[in-house]
RNA sequence: GGACAGGUGGGUGAGUGGCUAAAACCAACAGACUGUAAAUCUGUCGCCCCUUGCGGGCUACGGAGGUUCGAAUCCUCCCCUGUCCA
C-alpha cells in the first residue's frame, strides 16, 4: 500500500474539520501507517434508528471519504446496542426496542445510502452488539468504574440538563463508556464524529489509554444548519434534504437557504477548495453575478452528489422554469375529487390538511386554479364555490396538484 | 421512607371557577415585497357543518372519577418529573 506525502494527506483532511485532537498526533500517526504501508483504521458511529440520511449526515461521510481517499480503512460502526435495549429518553414517547430483524433490515437501508458517498471496498460495517453482548455483568461494573460521576456531568448536554432539573437516566451515562469501549475493541487509530460528539469521542482517548493502546486521533465535523439556516439539519424538525430525495427536490428545497448560508454549504457539501469559495463570495457581492445563479449552481452541484449529472443538471433547468419563471410546472401529481366545492377539493388533493385549514387557505387568496391547458389562473376566495367538472391545475400556496372533478 | 414543587396547544410558557379554542413569544402556513432566498410588513394558526357570518356545533389543559348552573382552574385517587431530608 503506497500512501501520499503526509504533509499532502493532512492538508487533504484538514478542511472541513472543526476540530482535531491532536493534529500533531494525527501527523505522527499517518508518518507511522505510512512507513509500515498500514492503513489507518478510522471509525465513525451510526444511530441504527434512523437510517435515512440527510446532507447534515454527509458531512461526516464526506469526510470518512476523504480518508478512504487517501487509502485509509473506515470503519461503519452501526450501535445496535442501543436499538435493541430502547431508548426510555423522550418523556412522552415510550421507543420500543428493535427487533434484531428491524436492526438488520436498517443496516440494508444504510447501505444502500452510505455507498453513494463512501467506497465499499475500503469499508468495513460493524455492530457493537459484536463485542457488548457478550459483556457480563462483572464487565460492564469494571467498565463503569473506569469513569467518574463528576467527570461525565461535565458532558455539556447532561450538565446543562442537571442543571436544569431535566431527568437524566443511568444509562445514559453508559453510552459514552460503550462508545469509548467500541474504539478499545476496533483498535481505532482515527475516530469521527459531529462536534456534539466530543466528550463520548475523547471517552474513547482515555479507555484505549487505559487498556494499553495508543488513544485514538478525534476528529470532529460542524453540524450543519438545516435550511432555515438556525438550527441544526433534522428529519424532525423537517428543515432537511433527504439523500434518496429526487433532484428536482433537492434543487428547490436548497435553493430556499439564505445568502449567508450558501458558503456554509459550499465549504461543507462540495470539494470547492476554501480560495474558490472566496472567489465565488467576492463576485457575489460585487454584484459581478446573480446570487441566485451561485446559489442554483451549488444545488446542482450537490444533487450530483447523489444522481447523475444529466439528472442534476435538468433539475436545474427545471428549477428556473418552474419557480423563476412562475409557470405551471410539468409532471403535476393528478387526483380525483368527487366532491366540486373548492375546499373539498383541495383536501381531497392533499393540498390542505383538513376542511378548516382549507377554508383558510382558499380565504386568505391563496388557492388559483384553471382548466387544464389554459395558462391563466384565477384566484377564488369563496370556500364553498362549486366547479364544473373537468380538468383543472391547483395551485395553493406554493403546491400545485392536477385534478379531475 | 418523609416533606415540598410541578405536569397547559408543534416548542417555550401565562392563566387559580364564567369575559379562555386558552396571553405572549418561537416555529409553521398564507398574502405583499423579492432573486417564489433572507430580512421586513400583514393575516392565519383544534376539528366539523352551512346560507362563509365578527354564524352554528363538537373536542381540548398528565389519567380516571367527583363538586358546581358552569372547571385548565376546587376535591379524591392514580401515573410521571424535579428539589430537599433520610
Amino acid at each position: 500500500m503506497v500512501f501520499p506525502e503526509v504533509d499532502e494527506q493532512l492538508a487533504y483532511l484538514r478542511k472541513g474539520f472543526s476540530e482535531i485532537i491532536r493534529e500533531e498526533d494525527l501527523r505522527e500517526r499517518l508518518t507511522a501507517a505510512r512507513a509500515a504501508g498500514r492503513p489507518l483504521r478510522v471509525k465513525a458511529g451510526f444511530d441504527p434508528t434512523a437510517p435515512d440520511l440527510h446532507l447534515g449526515h454527509t458531512v461526516l461521510l464526506r469526510k470518512m471519504k476523504h480518508f478512504q481517499d487517501l487509502g485509509h480503512t473506515v470503519i461503519f460502526l452501526i450501535g445496535d446496542m442501543t436499538g435493541l435495549i430502547g431508548d426510555p429518553t423522550g418523556r412522552n414517547i415510550t421507543r420500543p426496542p428493535m427487533t434484531r430483524e428491524q436492526i438488520i433490515a436498517n443496516a440494508e437501508t444504510y447501505k444502500a445510502q452510505v455507498f453513494k458517498i463512501l467506497d465499499p471496498d475500503k469499508t468495513e460495517i460493524r455492530f457493537n452488539s459484536e463485542w457488548l453482548e457478550g459483556m457480563r455483568w462483572e464487565d460492564v461494573v469494571r467498565l463503569t468504574s473506569k469513569y467518574t460521576v463528576a467527570r461525565i456531568l461535565e458532558r455539556d448536554d447532561f450538565a446543562k440538563r442537571y442543571a436544569a432539573n431535566v431527568p437524566i437516566s443511568i444509562h445514559e451515562f453508559l453510552y459514552p463508556l460503550a462508545q469509548g469501549y467500541d474504539s478499545v475493541a476496533l483498535q481505532c487509530d482515527v475516530e469521527l464524529g459531529g462536534t456534539d460528539q466530543k466528550f463520548n469521542l475523547l471517552v474513547g482517548r482515555e479507555l484505549q489509554r487505559d487498556s494499553g493502546q495508543p488513544p485514538q486521533i478525534v476528529a470532529t465535523v460542524p453540524l450543519l444548519e438545516g435550511l432555515d439556516g438556525v438550527e441544526k439539519m433534522s428529519k424532525s424538525k423537517g428543515n432537511y434534504v433527504g439523500i434518496e430525495e429526487p433532484p428536482a427536490v433537492m434543487v428547490k428545497k436548497l435553493m430556499t437557504i439564505s445568502d449567508d448560508m450558501m458558503w456554509r454549504y459550499f465549504e461543507l457539501l462540495t470539494d470547492e477548495p476554501l480560495a474558490g469559495i472566496a472567489e465565488l463570495r467576492r463576485q457575489a457581492v460585487s454584484g459581478e453575478r446573480n446570487p441566485r445563479d451561485i446559489k442554483l449552481d451549488l444545488a446542482r452541484r450537490i444533487a450530483q452528489d447523489f444522481h447523475p449529472a444529466e439528472a442534476a443538471e435538468a433539475a436545474r433547468a427545471q428549477w428556473l422554469r418552474d419557480v423563476s419563471e412562475g409557470q405551471i410546472p410539468e409532471d403535476l401529481e393528478t387526483v380525483q375529487a368527487a366532491d366540486p366545492r373548492l375546499n373539498r377539493i383541495l383536501t381531497q388533493a392533499k393540498l390542505a390538511g383538513s376542511t378548516s385549514e382549507a377554508d383558510r387557505l382558499i380565504k386568505a387568496g391563496a388557492v388559483c386554479f384553471a382548466p387544464a391547458g389554459d395558462g391563466n389562473l384565477t384566484a377564488q376566495t369563496t370556500p364553498s364555490f362549486k366547479l364544473e367538472p373537468g380538468e383543472y391545475v391547483f395551485r395553493a400556496g406554493k403546491r400545485w396538484k392536477k385534478v379531475i372533478v
